[in-house]
DNA sequence: ATTAAATTTTAGACAAATCTAAAAATTTGT
DNA sequence: ACAAATTTTTAGATTTGTCTAAAATTTAAT
């Protein structure tokens, strides 16, 4: 109960910060730098350094000057809080209201701020308990749970091997587009065919039909490979 | 469009005003009074004077010192959105996510500050373009088109007099709970039969079933008398 | 029609969240 | 190891939205 006490207190601005100081914090395990927040975020490092000081008066991040910054218990289960509602309101967004998946992620910013568990709790039950969002990232259950799907960059795997496409790495929307322009989806059979020598483009079969696409590419699209078939 | 111009830079306090002085406006044909909104939005008159200075410089109200302030078409305007949102929002919660009507106003403060006319369009006809919300108040239309229903409280029509409960002009909690407990609800078939003189209670007939209730409760239901049957 | 009461506005202060510019600490290059 | 470059922090200012206390204006009362 304690570790509850300001769950309904935090502004806006101290949820943005914990939200990017958990995505930053994925990536390695290393603390994370001021910088690192201050470009992610917009910002100039010194608002970074005031709110960083805010946020350890809450104990919702560890912090020693100079030496950047990580979540505490209680600042990880806060995220992972604001992530469920984030992708939740993008599946809601998708499923319900037609929404396609490049459009969703600035509405959903702002979504993700409504405080009320009663309203999460029902939107995850009209929405079927979904365990992915459009993009494919995992949405955390009730209690910050969050199984990170198996799965490989399609730049990573061997030639002649197949799978689902699962996920997006990058969701930005001019991405998101150009996969819509060329008929790349998640829930498609891709299977890589050839990779070029010269530029690392791939030669892959997607839904039976043959394509190229340049190792960027590959390199932004999951696939959940079964070479067991 | 230049008077959409600030539509998306309003803060969500300069909303709030906007809303209650559109409310307090319906009443009279009066200005509203500085105290009034203060009283209303439980803040003080000073910041209220403060804030009426900066809707009047965005042209969202008519201001004169120690006059009273009233909206401007384009904050009407405004108003209307704010109102439609709300109320949109609040059939979802009850239509969709099975929230009670007492439940629905809080999360819909919130939630009708999200600024996207995309999802609010799409709200609208996923809910089938409702014309009432769940209290039995008016939708505004995506132009701020307001059909204000014809309807009496319950209180003001004479024995004998027959219609369906369409709405309730106090939707706090406390009064709409009391509303559930004693079965009450919208849509259900209200006929006078006798007011006692002492006190003004009403004794009705609900749905086939008698009951007593108060003038407060009378005064506070609203129905669409028809007589002609 | 003055005085008293109520309402409204101003003046000045404060907290949140941000910024710029300058200072401090850390890291890097040779 | 020590100077240079980079990163981070501090100091001081700004904006929004609020407050208290005091002054100005309007309304009500006798």
């Amino acid at each position: 109960m304690y570790f509850c006490v300001n769950k309904y207190l935090m502004t806006r601005s101290e949820e943005n910060y914990i939200k990017t100081i958990f995505h930053l914090g994925r990536k390695g395990t290393q603390e994370v730098a001021t910088n690192a927040i201050a470009e992610l975020m917009e910002t100039k490092p010194s608002s970074v350094t005031d709110m960083i000081k805010r946020l350890s008066e809450k104990d919702l991040v560890n912090y020693k000057r100079y030496q950047g910054v990580s979540l505490t218990a209680l600042g990880n289960k806060t995220a992972l809080g604001i992530i469920r509602k984030h992708r939740l309101w993008e599946v809601f967004l998708v499923e319900k209201l037609d929404f396609s998946w490049d459009e969703v992620h600035e509405v959903a910013e702002q979504l993700e701020h409504i405080k009320s568990d009663k309203l999460i709790d029902c939107l995850d039950k009209l929405l079927a308990f979904p365990k992915f969002d459009p993009h494919g990232d995992p949405i955390p259950d009730k209690n910050g749970g969050f199984k990170e799907r198996d799965r490989e960059l399609l730049s990573e795997v061997p030639i002649n091997t197949g799978g689902v496409c699962v996920g997006v790495k990058d969701s930005s929307a001019t991405f998101l587009k150009f996969l819509d322009k060329n008929g790349i989806a998640l829930g498609n059979r891709i299977k890589v065919m050839e990779i070029e020598e010269f530029d690392g483009s791939l030669n892959i079969e997607i839904d039976g039909r043959k394509m190229q696409i340049s190792h960027v590419i590959a390199s932004n699209l999951y696939i959940k490979a079964n070479d067991e078939i």
